[in-house]
DNA sequence: GATGAAATCCGAGTCAC
DNA sequence: GTGACTCGGATTTCATC
């Protein structure tokens, strides 16, 4: 059963969110309780739910993907088995990053990564244009990334 | 200085982008190095830049978070001091996990989330159309998260 | 139900090689 | 690069409230 958190695995979050590394005796000390329960929390947290996973985060400049697009889909017709079948087909290509359905203009919008423009116009070509019921897309590079995966406010 | 990875380094990379749990142990089996070899390669990768942080991924339903919108912006004016506000603003507003400056409609892409569309239309008129600069901006809510935050491909 | 103290066990970090 | 050793933290037990 989810019940709800106080203010001590609230503080216990936003650490873990902003430093994964923390180690269990660390993460106690700074919210205040004993080790054991702090360890009790934690596996909470993960159990319930709470923390989906814990990653590294890699820099994609460092391992040659440094160019960021964003693109517009606009699909051909807007019927449940299309978009179920643009999904199954996106969710597959391990470049694009976000995928979701959106209202307004466009039906998807999608942020990729890949190496490099000469990358992503093959990309293009070959995969995005050729997914299942697209009738057009757009776009956008990313000429300079402000903010990239800000942790989570809450 | 940073020399190339082989393909060890470019496993164990992989392997804490999916989970930056595991232990220097664990890690160290299943590259099929010896633990301190492990260790010293994990340093080294922290060191040198190619893991910037290791994050716990909070859910953002559990947390209350679970509206997620992309709002395309268009400045007044295209000039560096236009562009530099208008970030340095940005970077302050906790809500905004991406912002990226773009080619192309828009001038910037955000990516924010809130608790619901009833919080987003506040934010909205009192955060964003009031950013220095911004002449229009364009909503597109997401109703359904396809992909996620995918790990990066490399 | 929850907690913290203590006891055990295992891995991190460091050493020599 | 490996293997060993030491020390500290992770994890469990248990008494307590």
């Amino acid at each position: 059963m989810t019940s709800e958190l106080d203010r001590i695995d609230l503080k216990m979050l936003r650490l873990l969110q902003n430093n994964g590394r923390l180690s269990n005796a660390e993460l106690a000390k700074l919210v205040d309780v004993s080790a054991a329960t702090c360890h009790r929390r934690t596996q909470r947290l993960f159990e319930e739910g709470y923390i989906k996973s814990v990653r590294a985060m890699v820099e994609p400049q460092k391992v040659d993907r440094g160019a960021l697009v964003m693109v517009g889909v606009v699909l051909d017709r807007s019927t449940p088995e299309s978009f179920g079948t643009f999904e199954k087909a996106v969710a597959k290509l391990n470049f694009v990053l976000d995928c979701n359905l959106v209202a307004g203009d466009f039906d998807y919008f999608l942020k990729i990564r890949v190496r490099d423009m000469a990358d992503f116009n093959r990309i293009h070509g070959t995969q995005l244009i050729a997914l299942p019921g697209v009738r057009q897309t757009r776009t956008f590079f990313v000429m300079k990334e402000v903010v990239d995966n800000a942790p989570l406010n809450f």
